[in-house]
DNA sequence: CAGAACTAATAGACTTAGTCTATGATCAAA
DNA sequence: TTTGATCATAGACTAAGTCTATTAGTTCTG
């Protein structure tokens, strides 16, 4: 049985004529007749008593008729639903960010995003990058912010922007004499992020520890987000490394903030399953928050520099 | 579209595997491969986000999946369906019967109808033989049990029994001495039914009288049905005609019959449309019926004459 | 690291079946 | 009787679904 041949059956029992119905069908009559008397030799009943004058369907074909009806209107559903989403940079899009950007990066691209791609709705999900990693690859997550490279053939990977890193100052902190400040100096009294981190793993790697060297670091002084990082650098407790975008908020804690002097800097990546289908999604979205960052950058480093 | 294409796409989507699910629609992995990118193709969606490793649907895929089911779901209720109707003996059968034929008749034929084809419902019908068949010709009656023959080509009939005529007498009547009556005498009182019953026809019709020199007949004498017709016999007013199997309730109101010197007959058919695609069961009615009254007719035969 | 095992995609040949035009059969009306 | 209309049938053509064989890419294992 097919579909087509069920619209046939519908439209001979709208017209009542073989000849009409061929022609809303857009078929010859014969191909109509033909059709019509496969459905019935399979299905094993009359559908439709035919003379020369008239064509009445049976008991049996008012019973099937309703069915048939339901069956052609449910595939036309599938072409609507179909037809909806066609347009990829239409739906959801679930985006995986790591906590060391989500808070300081999300103010500045929802407005442009909605903007961009108005029939999009992006939805953030914030976790640590393996956990992120975890859900990418169950299909629960679309594509992931990260700042480290993708760590799979399955996975795919676009840069979007460089993010500087720079020495957060207590005030009272001898290095803010500096214009400048060497990931040596700061290394004396850094502080860092909890494990799962990936910030944590690139502050240390830049100061020269590495997470097996650095046991002399206490569990008091690993700080579950960057927010709490920053207030324990305004408490005088240490130092620490911080990306450029949390430099607003830093600054409103009283923080001084201080170039490196290697021009340190964490590369931020929009990463998506290679298989995905909706790459078209992924690049439009890519190219919205580049752009905005390329704006964004141009004022910060003026403004800090 | 097709039913076979959601098939595939149900199988695909419950068994996440393109192999197995090939397997489980009984084709090659390779055209259910093509196939589903065909769908793909139509609906301008990807349906499948597919690895070597996995088989995920998508979104769009998701929403799409109910509608298939359901489609499909139609689809195989259509086949119920017609599975169900394919006993020709099944169903409804709507049998228009003459009022001068059915309330004698049905009682005789009721249990061996039930008893012969048990899955077919027999719904009666009872009016005069015009209105017969204009119902039959309008599909709302599947056959007739009349009195005449059709009276076109667009109907086909065949012939169940011969029903032969019996004089009723009042019984203080001066011809219920004889052992057979004529129906030249029973002319001279005979009462008939009134307009639209064809046993009026053939009871003037023996009797020589047409339908246009019957003029001396009055309004009053014309009665309604057959019961009434009997009830005036009884009461004085005139002879009639009979047909046999109205003996029992003729002789049950104290009237008497005999036999016809001519021993004239009604034939009793069964009349449907030449095109009706019942005919099976149309035959098997009529067969059960003309066994029934064989039986009948030897009887009382036997206890008239 | 190399190779076996598995998966989905592709290529090319084959078969089925849907479709058309032309024609036939039946019937009703002029 | 003829004409017009309707549905059914016949034969040729075309589209598309299917198969086997093969390729490309991954994953697991010795």
């Amino acid at each position: 049985m097919n579909l087509r041949d069920l619209r046939y059956l519908l439209a001979v029992a709208e017209h009542a004529h073989f000849g009409r119905a061929a022609a809303s069908c857009g078929i010859s009559q014969p191909t109509l007749s033909i059709q019509i008397r496969k459905l019935e030799e399979l299905l094993g009943v009359t559908l439709f008593e035919r003379t020369s004058k008239t064509v009445v369907p049976t008991t049996a074909c008012d019973r099937l008729i309703g069915h048939a009806r339901a069956a052609v209107a449910e595939s036309e559903a599938i072409l609507a639903v179909a037809r909806s989403r066609r347009d990829p940079l239409a739906g959801r899009f679930r985006l995986g960010i790591i906590p060391t950007l989500a808070p300081y990066l999300l103010p500045l691209v929802f407005a442009p995003l909605r903007q961009a791609l108005p029939s999009l709705v992006v939805e953030p999900w914030e976790d640590q990058t393996g956990a992120l990693l975890d859900r990418l690859r169950a299909h629960e997550l679309d594509a992931l912010l990260l700042a480290t490279e993708p760590d799979g053939p399955d996975l795919a990977s676009e840069t979007l922007f460089a993010e500087p890193f720079l020495a957060a100052l207590p005030p009272e902190h001898r290095l803010v004499d500096f214009t400048t400040v060497s990931e040596a100096d700061l290394a004396q009294d850094i502080l860092v992020l909890a494990d799962g981190h990936c910030l944590r793993d690139q502050a240390l790697a830049a100061c020269g520890h590495t997470a097996a060297t650095n046991g002399a670091l206490g569990g008091a002084l690993r700080a579950a987000s960057l927010s709490t990082l920053l207030n324990m650098v305004a408490a005088g407790y240490g130092t620490t490394l911080i990306p450029a975008l949390a430099a607003g908020a830093a600054e409103d804690s009283g923080i001084v903030l201080r170039p490196l002097t290697t021009q340190a800097s964490r590369t931020i990546r929009i990463t998506w399953r290679a298989h995905f289908p909706g790459t078209v999604t992924v690049h439009a979205v890519g190219k919205v928050i580049a752009t905005r960052l390329r704006h964004f950058a141009e004022g910060a480093v003026a403004g800090i520099a």
